[in-house]
DNA sequence: GTATTAAATTGGTAGTACCAATTTTATGGT
DNA sequence: ACCATAAAATTGGTACTACCAATTTAATAC
């Protein structure tokens, strides 16, 4: 029972057709795509079918549309797990601790990549920005922190998880920004987040994952205490 | 320069209209969306642009079309890490060992939330799935193997871990099942992933984070030895 | 009251028309 | 030959109409 195209939906075969061009490396990242009203006469489609096939994946960041220029393969997927992750969010299927446990997932093991992979330069890099961050007396900056932990992430070399730590960060910036300074903001958890900030530093110079696993606790540890204090707040 | 809704394309306007919805509680998982040709008149924008709005969503799994019967809030995101992923790795932007990197990091997060949450009788059921794995002499049983892992995900409590855990699993059968296999059926590997098997399950038992890292360590440190085995061999 | 049938509803697809942004081509001047 | 400008063609963005197909709802017959 083969039934290959016939049957299946219009907007999927535009998709998969997409795909299998981009499989067969008739499309990569920055080719433009035929023409909408092309497409739909190579695929026996119309217009409008193309047309939702394109959108998802312009929304999904797999396309980038430009009116009167044309569809070009992008490759920016972050926008797309945002747009996933927002959507969970806001049908209550996810949480800050879920985020934050999340997190601390992959900030672990971005660490522990970073320790592989990172160059004597970042490293500079990253010790100039924990530097800064620490000389801010009056709370972490938030700016300093999210370069911080950018640094690392892009030195673990993982692209996936890159994208979705950006994604983190871009759903908590829409979201929970507010509560994120909350906790940040308290003299007790500043401390301890320095540390922790120090223990990762530390770790990529002694290219020590045992410090990683403890630093990142130290710096997740805070977080999830003044979540749950902030919780408890918000029950009463 | 306020301009809300002007300007704005007439899809985005549609997906934000959905959002508010759902945001204010008019519309939640299981919710019906009123008719195509309705929100059509409802926003004023054609029901062309309603449709790629509603495909968007339905292709991310927030919303899962019935011809006939209707369009309805969903709540399966799977799907669209699934197609995210799958774009990614079709573009060359992500290859095995990230796909790898990212299943280690997010399995330990998931061993250790699940150590905190897990209930006796799933315990049992994960001890059951692991002896039965034992007992396969001739090589790694796959599926048993998927079922422990879905398991520990589940015990995590973490919806979003466990999805994106989902989506790795379903990627890896598209793309790499027979590589899966080759690296799984090695006789020195099966005995060391059933170590690693056994030390996870023990953390769980004995309630032990520390353990469940090193179990965590043992089984990826074999998948990547024998993935970077597979890569010597596919360079020659 | 129930089973069957007809009608209405709703998503799926196609086609046409026109607008708006961009690109390409043609035009004119120096 | 070069460049600036204007016209034409291309291409995505939107709207509207029409019809098909699956489903649901209402009507009918028993």
């Amino acid at each position: 029972m083969e039934e290959s195209a016939t049957n299946k939906k219009s907007y999927v075969k535009v998709i998969e057709y997409i795909k299998k061009q981009i499989r067969e490396g008739e499309l990569k990242a920055g080719s433009r795509l035929p023409a909408e009203r092309e497409l739909s006469e190579i695929l026996g489609v119309s217009r409008n079918s193309v047309r939702e096939a394109i959108r998802t994946l312009d929304i999904m960041g797999v396309i980038s549309s430009h009116q009167g220029a044309g569809n070009y393969i992008s490759g920016n997927f972050e926008n797309n797990l945002v747009e996933s992750m927002t959507m969970m969010f806001l049908l209550n299927q996810i949480d800050y601790q879920q985020i934050s446990q999340l997190r601390r997932g992959l900030e672990l093991q971005a660490l522990i990549l970073a320790i592989d992979n990172i160059t004597d330069a970042e490293i500079e890099q990253i010790k100039k920005i924990n530097a800064q961050l620490e000389h801010e007396t009056e709370e972490i900056n938030v700016i300093l922190d999210k370069q911080l932990h950018y640094n690392i992430a892009l030195a673990s070399r993982n692209t996936l998880i890159f994208s979705i730590l950006q994604a983190l960060s871009e759903l908590i910036d829409q979201f929970i920004s507010d509560l994120r300074r909350d906790i940040l903001m308290t003299e007790d958890s500043r401390l301890i987040l320095n540390e922790a900030h120090d223990g990762m530093v530390k770790s990529l110079i002694a290219r020590d994952k045992e410090l990683a696993y403890l630093a990142i606790n130290k710096h997740f540890g805070i977080v999830d205490v003044k979540l749950r204090e902030k919780e408890r707040k918000t029950m009463k």
